[in-house]
DNA sequence: ACCTGAACACCGTTCAAGT
DNA sequence: ACCTGAACACCGTTCAAGT
């Protein structure tokens, strides 16, 4: 039995509408059209949008979490998983130019309730501690505290590539990006 | 004798409020109140909210040029010419958390008007050019196609940091991420 | 338990009317 | 030339009313 609830198909809705338009930008009465229900309705399950974003935010950085310990556990070696990591930032865009939920909102982090916030902030620790993970099992002997700032220069880098290439609309100025980032050696 | 007429006062008010909240957020009522005049008369100056978005865009992209064309005609070399490309952007962070304008916009790419996105993407060529050219004194001898994606790679990194930085509220973020992009060898 | 229509104060935009 | 009030269709939100 497939859970097909209300609930799930309004996120399912809302989710593509922000990563391509932003939080800002979602419309209650949008989302009720293509659920098939009155924006009222769509009240009924998330009080307000804050609560709606907040859900969208939540259920993005457990994804990744889920997805990403996968990734982890398969022990695949350094620049594979890597190369794994950076595949899911690129496939927003390949899919109509669409940005990571996490970039856009944290772009909008002036304009958002305290709730979406939080979990934004959320998304940037299980990153980071991924990415610091994955280069303590890369160079064992590095220190703690240059292990977490590469970490959070190799996300913020990533994020930088997408949100650029986004700009351009062009996928290949991620591509670019991402060849720099390894020439100059920062991912290793 | 001061140029303050009405249209560059709507600007000036403008500017920060996109900078703070972003484009979508921006509210021709709220820029009236605090010009002091009502919103059918900021219509009079800008037609439409594309109108203003663009004029914004397109004096921070020429003002963008100008600075940097000061600093590269200064002939500083090239850790001192970076230095101070990177405090524009750390800049915008320690004004309330700011974003750079174009980070902003660029992020909000799938909801602009088309003359909006024709300035923003003129900022990416007036900073990826300059970026080129610092880059290109710096070391003569390097291939151009090498350099134009190095540079496009600093100023994507950059956004980045700037992006991670504002979306925790904490300027050190962005402070690690670039002193990690240099310990890396981002920028040599 | 879930949905709706109607109302509220907001938004960008238009336009006839004022000076 | 510049500003305004009033109207339009939008927005998030609330709530009494329906099933």
């Amino acid at each position: 039995m497939t859970t097909t609830d209300t609930r799930e198909i309004i996120m399912a809705a809302a989710q593509p509408m922000v990563q391509a338009r932003g939080y800002n930008a979602l419309s209650f009465r949008d989302v009720a059209k293509e659920v098939g229900v009155k924006s009222a309705s769509v009240h009924y399950h998330f009080p307000t949008k804050g609560d709606l974003g907040a859900a969208l935010a939540r259920r993005y950085a457990d994804e990744a979490r889920t997805f990403l310990a996968a990734v982890l556990s398969e022990a695949a070696d350094f620049d594979v998983s890597i190369q794994a990591y950076i595949g899911v930032f690129r496939a927003a865009l390949a899919n109509d130019n669409r940005m990571c939920l996490y970039g856009i909102m944290a772009a909008e982090h002036g304009d958002l309730p305290a709730q979406v916030r939080a979990e934004v902030d959320r998304f940037t620790d299980v990153n980071v501690e991924w990415l610091g993970e994955m280069l303590l099992r890369h160079k064992p002997k590095a220190k703690p505290e240059v292990i977490r700032q590469q970490a959070l220069a190799i996300f913020a880098a990533i994020e930088g590539a997408q949100l650029v290439s986004r700009g351009r609309g062009d996928i290949s100025v991620f591509d670019q990006c991402i060849h720099a980032y390894k020439t100059a050696g920062l991912f290793s």
